[in-house]
DNA sequence: CCGCGGCTAGGCGAAACCCCTAGGAAATAT
DNA sequence: ATATTTCCTAGGGGTTTCGCCTAGCCGCGG
């Protein structure tokens, strides 16, 4: 049913085309290949493989056609996955469609589209750069201890425990965490807990 | 761009109408006062106030008129919520217009309408046979607004972002969070956040 | 009618947060 | 060799949240 609504907006634009609608990523790259669109929408929410490694496959295949990616999710990380996958935009599929067809447009004017919100999280890190070297944010920034501290908060401790195990003051446990949530781009103490407890789970499996 | 698709879907049945599109819940409430419509579609989407209290207010001014419930998410908890606060289905949203079809003509025909897995999970959970396998363990015990509060704190929101988005006062969210820890036996702040955002990416998976 | 669960919210002291500054040590630049 | 930067440390002071109280209101069910 997204695909019909989305079908029938860009329909509605008289100097837009839907040319193919795939079900499953090995159709979309088969289609790629024989259509070759000036475009190629991606759903990110599709259950059973996921739209990153289609992004990476059609950048290997046709590194000059765009991707923009549809999404359930406003996570700015998934953004972030996004541009370093090689895609060139990122939005909500609740957005509406004015601003699906403005971000439609301007991927297929060579730009790169983001929300607002998004793009100021995200543009700072990894803006322009296009060599995905580097698999996780800008966590190496952090140093030794930082990082240290940030390990522990994604572990669930409060900043008392942190600074017991660490033989420190408190204050240099505030310290520690207000000098990562600028480095990491964070604003609020959630927000860092919350970034803390993901970047534990990628790193240490199970 | 959803609403779009949806309307087109609707309108191309002969013998169906979609008589308005709310933009929120008070207006919805207040065309459903004046339109006196057979169905009402609800988006839980969950961003910008939740489809649950619409539901119940629904149910208190028109207790006889069907709410079906379209989601993103496919977690039998929340299918279990809605037909709790009174609604007459749930079906998601990357369905297809076959299957959402059927579940509006079904619902529209005086049945509760669920996907089939959701409906094995859900009546084999009310049957008694204890199934769960399946997400936390206690967290079924938290209320409506208890849940509500728990993805907010799992998206990384602070407790006043929280109040403000629900509308209510700070301390009444630290209520909240308070008997949430107590049901989840969680001891700190941190840990509740930890928990919380973990629950969180259990709901809607990278 | 009354109780009970759920939502609401205030009081209050302690803890955490946030922004500021700052010293000493080690690494790095000049 | 000296200067600068970086890192770890930590305090001051004001705001916010936490944690544990109590408590009113309401709808539902015995």
């Amino acid at each position: 049913m997204m695909r019909e609504g989305l079908r029938q907006l860009i329909a509605n634009e008289p100097d837009l085309e839907v040319c193919y609608e795939a079900e499953d990523a090995p159709r979309a790259l088969a289609a790629i290949d024989s259509l070759r669109p000036d475009l190629a929408l991606v759903d990110i929410s599709l259950k059973e493989s996921n739209g990153l490694e289609l992004i990476k496959d059609i950048r290997i295949r046709q590194p000059e056609l765009p991707a923009l990616v549809l999404s359930m999710h406003d996570e700015s990380l998934y953004a972030e996955r996004v541009l370093r996958a090689g895609g060139q935009g990122y939005v909500m599929k609740d957005e509406g469609g004015v601003k699906i067809m403005a971000a439609i447009r301007q991927v297929l004017a060579g730009r790169i589209y983001l929300s607002e919100k998004m793009s100021d999280r995200v543009l700072g890190k990894l803006a322009g750069k296009h060599a995905p070297a580097s698999t996780e944010p800008s966590v190496e920034l952090l140093t030794d201890r930082e990082f240290e501290v940030l390990q522990l908060i994604g572990r669930g401790s409060t900043t008392r425990q942190i600074a017991e195990k660490l033989r420190v003051s408190v204050k240099t446990v505030e310290t520690h965490r207000v000098n990562i949530k600028q480095k990491l781009k964070l604003d609020t103490a959630p927000e860092l807990i919350r970034f803390a407890v993901r970047w534990v789970e990628t790193q240490s499996p199970e």
